[in-house]
DNA sequence: GTGGTCTAGACCACC
DNA sequence: GTGGTCTAGACCACT
């Protein structure tokens, strides 16, 4: 499986660090339904990172229909890309609503913004 | 003066609202340079909130040039509109940087992104 | 008399900046022995500023013996520029132990700091 | 690590003391970068302060770069010793531009000043 | 009255 | 265990 990567110095946690890895690498393809994921332990180790942190990432993405797991086998993809898609755009949606409000509560026009976005599309 | 609306709701820190809605004040003009703001005490009773919270946002704003502070007289905006607001909008492209990142490594198009922004924008 | 100015941005308390004001005037000469200083309200008025801070200013002066007044007519200068000037010296010394000792405690060379020094002795 | 102390006499609050330990701590590399510090609760303890005193200068260091928090981890020295060392010097070049000036402007030459250096900068 | 510092004690999320 | 935020109440110097 593609390596997950972490930054320690960020201000969001570690456990939603895994989880929105996790979620691009599904949205992507490039984990695909029903395969099975690292166990906790070996995902833990290999972050070098605290099991209950990975547990509470996996949990995390159970509930949102990401993971399903089959005890005593282990964790697994779940097949609903389409849906997760749609998740993951809602949410999208919801940080640029946050964002675009403050900018322009700040007196930033629409052109602005157009601009900003594109060059942080294209960029980097 | 304007007055300020804090959201229980909200995630963000009292003092980060406290701070974030005095700096949109300053930057849209409805905060005039050497203008005496409400002191601490007031504000906090207005707002409900303890004295040492918004003590921390003045501090803050102080921190970043926004108000400056008479010990025996109060606190004052600061005379630097413009430096001000290019700072808040090197911010707010950081912030567009960040989400348009995301956004972008989870597949959406850039026509889907300027979609959502336009709702936003103009949107409630 | 010379003015007095003020830097109400300052963090050094008003009645502080007077009193260093007044100090370096009599220093270095540009207030001369039993001349006789503005009243507290004059002072007050023309600096903008509460008569209580002005008094406070002049009581320390007189304490230092800088200033000594006659009841019924106001503040005069000392005549005393000698001890003054020795007192002055001795505050002079201990800013500057304290800032180089905090210097040296950093790693600075004291080559280093009589750069520094030199440079803000010539330098505007 | 080494030990902090506090001059429990001096004007200047115990959380800006504790910041400039620090700071000097890690410039002279006596803190390595990466270094775990103590605690804010363990510090607190071990200088007799409250908690949120230290809290408070923690908060000053990181925002000033010098430190990285890991919440759930604790708090770590940054790795731009570099960039802080000249951020410092500028500091202190500062204060000497200050009191330099205050000395000029009382008449000290500049032969006077050098002795005062001197004498603080090996003294004591 | 003002801002600024400090204490004591609590709660939260995270690891 | 960790850092971070918040409250309540106190004290100080300055205006």
């Amino acid at each position: 499986m593609t390596v997950l990567t972490l930054d320690p110095e960020s201000k969001t946690p570690i456990y939603l660090q895994i989880v929105q890895e996790m979620k691009t690498l599904v949205m992507t393809g490039k984990l695909h339904p029903h395969e099975q994921i690292p166990s906790v332990r070996k995902t833990a180790k290999s972050l070098a990172v605290n099991p209950n942190t990975v547990q509470k990432a996996y949990a995390a993405l159970e509930r949102e229909g990401i993971l399903y797991s089959v005890t005593g086998k282990g964790d697994f993809v779940a097949d609903n890309a389409a849906r997760i898609k749609e998740m993951r755009k809602q949410e999208i949606r919801e940080m640029f609503q946050r964002v675009t409000r403050e900018a322009r509560d700040s007196g930033l026009w629409i052109d602005e913004i157009f601009s900003i976005v594109d060059e942080a599309y294209s960029g980097r």
